[in-house]
DNA sequence: CGTAAGTAACTAACCGGTTAGGAAGTATAA
DNA sequence: TTATACTTCCTAACCGGTTAGTTACTTACG
């Protein structure tokens, strides 16, 4: 077996995020993450800390690569909302990851100044937008934000039997989620 | 201390519940639990079992008041989903309960046949309300009421600080739930 | 007394974290 | 070239505390 710290950090960072991701950290077991990447439990205290830090260096480095992968379009919000489901959908470890982060550290991992800025930008996208009117004024810029980020991660959690939706259900949802979407930001009702 | 099994049960589940509530069953202890109810540790296993049956007890009693506590009013969704949002505001653990069966029991809790026939029946009644063209029918009963149930529940878990928002924040929280599902329901937009 | 309610003490397994040291590669110097 | 010293990467074994669950026993009440 080759010597690479490099290599072995990334399988510890691989096998822990699909760990945390199905278990969250209480139900993390350091030994399970550790025979998973096929190293000893101690190069884990070695490479990063302890469990917790270990967490954190997970959600971080997977979280931020989410936050800012796809650009906000102001002039087609709901098909960003499409590719935003398209991406939570094909990753729903970062998901996983964020709710575990929410329950078990009351959203710690979210307060990171890198997520913060790229969500003030996206808000102040959809100010401008709806200032020259082609966005509805319905909701604050972050709340919109907020809607359209509660409604393109969480939607698959709502549905009955969450494993493997068959593509024509989630082609379904994607309708769903889009329609939603494009009700919110398009122009109010008729009277 | 007067020796009254029923109460001790009681006792044991409000405990649980709070313990349950804030740390999921992983990082549950049944130490605290039986401290926290004043009572020793093997009555929560001589009435309840084991720990996930007790899980199990807590979540299916207070899930099941939550989903029958607010009867379903077609003609006035947006007030419908005001009262559901008060609701989950004042009863968080609830919230945190069904997330938590969700990630730690892949939603085990939420297919119970009550729950599932309280589901029924209000997406008929939103059924009946598109028929009779009273709400839009841009999104199916099933998804409208996903949609609901999803923006009254988890809107909090959306705001950067989750702890104790003043009244004020709830009242904001509170107008853009109901307006966002009031745009849902009501007349698509003019042409 | 007899039974239901309750307790203290215990156990076996688990689990996060540590430690002492070995194996493989590299630089140095004779 | 080769012996030596040193560094990096890695492991097996261990440790102390924790945790779910059990058992033998005591207490209060009808």
């Amino acid at each position: 077996m080759a010597r690479d710290s490099q290599d072995t950090r990334r399988r510890i960072l691989e096998a822990a995020t699909a760990e945390f991701a199905e278990r969250g950290i209480a139900g993390a077991r350091v030994d399970r993450i550790a025979a998973s990447a096929g190293c000893n439990k101690s190069l884990l205290y070695t490479y990063f800390g302890n469990k917790d830090r270990l967490f954190e260096t997970v959600f971080d480095s997977l979280v931020a690569e989410m936050v800012t992968a796809i650009p906000i379009d102001t002039t087609d919000l709901a098909g960003y909302a499409g590719r935003l489901f398209d991406r939570y959908c094909t990753h729903p470890e970062v998901v996983r990851l964020a709710l575990w982060d929410r329950l078990e550290r009351d959203g710690q991992g979210m307060r990171v100044a890198g997520i913060v800025a790229a969500e003030t930008a996206k808000a102040e996208a959809l100010a401008r937008a709806q200032g020259d009117g082609s966005v509805s004024a319905l909701l604050s810029p972050a709340d919109l934000l907020a809607a359209i980020t509660l409604v393109t991660s969480l939607w698959p959690l709502m549905q009955p039997h969450d494993e493997s939706p068959s593509p024509a259900r989630l082609a379904e949802m994607r309708t769903a989620v889009t329609a939603i979407v494009s009700r919110l930001t398009g122009p109010g009702p008729a009277h």
